[in-house]
DNA sequence: CACCGTCCGTACGCCACCGTACGGAATGAC
DNA sequence: GTCATTCCGTACGGTGGCGTACGGACGGTG
């Protein structure tokens, strides 16, 4: 556990876990230094301050959550399975999406706006596949929000009630009922 | 401003406020004596300390978000109307969702309490007006996970992203659609 | 082994907030 | 007006986290 010497993405991964697990006020120095097993000696020789680790986890976070997903993707020709290859991905992931558990620290700056981008790049992503699927635009951008929407909100009611919103088996299967309800294309009034 | 002298409830309506612009971390005792123009003093004469406060704040939140959205929508006899009114009532009112604020904070006690409860309150409505509606028990609470979690996520990412999911004319019409998805009985393999 | 750059431990001062103690102002009862 | 009760101001000690200073351990290079 102690003993090795610390880099300074050692300092970004746990800033990363604990982000996940208690939001924003969890990345403080000393209590990340005492579950590293270390001392507050070794952060600032890696960091200038605690805004700066909380920055490189947010963009950790923000990088591994679009980009890598998305690149994991990129050889799936047929926008529907894409689709729901990505839907598959991300409910079978274990853990609290940090979108949903940074919420309520808006009032960061930095948090605030990594998780504006991320929802932008998320829904982006959703709406060209939808595109592709041959949606018009508009319709296109409207369902990708229904659709990212659903997926934040299972996640919080998971996070929140986990007996309503279980993982695994059901969240699979909540998954496949959302695909359900693309094909056909259902016209909504502006 | 200041010169009148609070009552508890004068404390407890801050908290919520302060709840449901920062989340836990911003019900602090001498922040919101500042706020409210008077000192500690005040506060500890009202409370025994810190936790009551949040403890009030939270079960003025949850009765106020439950049980009287539920008493104002006592009168509408017909199940689809009575849905149509809370969907649009909850979207028209401004402000952040404490549930989607709170869902970081979910370390503290009472607040996971107060989160699960509510969340298997709305679920719980939700589901019986599908019920009365005509679905079965099983289909009805699977579909009131589906709508409260669009509900949720669209606040979400109105909070974090708001070009996406803006307030007013657009969540409404996004209710609609929600609703629109109800009344033909497309079965879900379990 | 001597040396230098990398990394860590420890001690310190600072600040924000918690909770307590207690004196005193404001308010209503009579 | 007196008096008791209700409510508030202020001063204090305690705690936890931030950032700095600096001494020294570690590890590679010659």
């Amino acid at each position: 556990m102690a003993g090795k010497r610390l880099a300074r993405a050692d300092w970004v991964r746990a800033a990363v876990t604990a982000l996940a697990e208690r939001g924003v006020a969890a990345v403080a120095v000393e209590p990340l230094a005492a579950r590293l097993g270390t001392t507050k000696g070794s952060f600032y020789w890696h960091f200038a301050d605690r805004e700066a680790l909380l920055a490189a986890a947010l963009e950790n976070w923000e990088h591994e959550h679009t980009d890598d997903v998305v690149a994991a993707l990129a050889d799936i020709t047929d926008p529907a399975q894409r689709l729901r290859s990505l839907l598959h991905g991300i409910f079978a992931l274990g853990g609290d999406d940090l979108a949903v558990v940074l919420a309520g620290d808006t009032g960061h700056p930095l948090v605030r706006a990594a998780l504006a981008r991320v929802a932008e790049r998320r829904v982006a992503y959703v709406e060209r596949a939808l595109a592709d699927l041959g949606l018009a635009d508009a319709e296109a951008h409207r369902r990708a929000v229904v659709l990212y929407g659903a997926y934040i909100g299972y996640q919080q009611i998971h996070r929140t009630a986990p007996e309503l919103a279980p993982a695994g088996q059901a969240a699979a299967a909540f998954a496949d009922s959302l695909l359900a309800l693309l094909p056909p294309t259902a016209g909504t009034p502006g």
